[in-house]
DNA sequence: TCATTAAGTATGC
DNA sequence: GCATACTTAATGA
C-alpha cells in the first residue's frame, strides 16, 4: 500500500541499540528490507490479538501500548520512545500481538516481516541479545507498575507516572521539563488506575503549588524534585 | 481516601 | 458551533 519512500539513510539505524554492533553494509541490508510508514496521532498500528505479521522500529514520535482488561477497561502499559523496537511478538515466540499499539503523536516507523526476526537474530551479532535485554527491561517496568498499583496511593502513582514520562521523553523548555507527546487526564488515569477527575484535581492542586504547568494535552513539570517527593515514600 | 455523579467552563477544529 | 478536554463541588462507599 505504501510505496517504499526514497531511500532510507543508514544513519537512521546506526547507533540504535538493536543495531549498534553492525557495520554499514549490514545496516544497508536491513534497511533495504524495511517498509517505512507515518501514522497520525490516535491511529492504531496494530491491535491486541492480531496476527503478528511485522515487527516495528519507532523512528520518530511516540506510541502507547494499551492492554484491555477482561472487563473492558483500557490500561496504558507503557510509552515507547524513538529508537526502540515494538510489536516484537517474535521475541516472545508469540504468533499474535500481546497489546494494542497506538500513535500518541505523529509517528514514523520502520517495519519488517516477522520471518526476518529469526534471520536478523542469526545473522547479526548483538541483535538477539540487545532485544532480549529490552524485553526484560520492559517486563520489569510493567511488574514495577503492577506492584505500585497495589501498594501506592493514587497521588503517588500519578506523580510516578508523570516522572516516568518526563524521564523518558522529557524536553527542556523555559519553564521546566515538558512531556514530549500529547497527553490527556484520561490517558494518565488509564496508566494509574484512577479516574480522570482525580487526575484533574491532582494536576490542578500541583499547578497551584507550582509543581507543574499544563494546558490542554500538554504538561510541563516545573519542579521535578518536588514530584519526586510526592511519588516517593509515604511522608514527604 | 477515593470513585461517582453531575454540571459546569475552556479550547480548538 | 460542536466535540473534546478539563474543572469543580457534592455525595457517599
Amino acid at each position: 500500500m505504501e510505496a517504499q519512500v526514497p531511500r532510507l539513510d543508514e544513519s537512521l539505524l546506526a547507533g540504535l541499540p538493536p543495531f549498534s554492533r553492525l557495520g554499514r553494509p549490514q545496516i544497508r541490508e536491513i534497511l533495504d528490507q524495511a517498509v517505512s510508514r507515518r501514522y497520525d496521532e490516535g491511529i492504531t498500528i496494530f491491535r491486541e490479538g492480531d496476527e503478528a505479521e511485522r515487527f516495528y522500529l519507532l523512528l520518530d514520535g511516540y506510541v502507547r501500548v494499551i492492554r484491555t482488561t477482561p472487563t473492558g477497561e483500557q490500561i496504558i502499559a507503557l510509552h515507547i520512545s524513538p529508537g526502540q523496537l515494538f510489536g516484537i511478538a517474535p521475541a516472545l515466540r508469540r504468533a499474535t500481538y500481546p497489546a494494542t499499539t497506538v500513535a500518541a503523536a505523529e509517528t514514523l516507523v520502520l517495519s519488517w516481516p516477522v520471518r526476518l526476526w529469526a534471520v536478523f537474530a542469526e545473522t547479526y551479532d548483538g541483535f538477539a541479545t540487545e532485544n532480549y535485554r529490552t524485553v526484560g527491561e520492559r517486563l520489569g517496568e510493567i511488574q514495577a507498575k503492577m506492584s505500585e498499583l497495589a501498594t501506592q496511593a493514587v497521588e503517588q502513582r500519578v506523580a510516578a507516572a508523570l516522572l516516568r514520562m518526563v524521564n523518558q521523553s522529557g524536553r527542556k523548555s523555559a519553564e521546566g521539563i515538558e512531556i514530549a507527546f500529547p497527553i490527556t487526564r484520561q490517558n494518565i488515569s488509564e496508566m494509574t488506575g484512577t479516574t480522570l477527575h482525580t487526575v484533574s484535581r491532582l494536576l490542578s492542586a500541583w499547578e497551584k503549588d507550582g509543581v507543574v504547568k499544563s494546558t490542554r494535552k500538554h504538561i510541563v513539570v516545573t519542579a521535578p524534585h518536588r514530584l519526586m517527593l510526592l511519588s516517593g515514600g509515604p511522608e514527604a
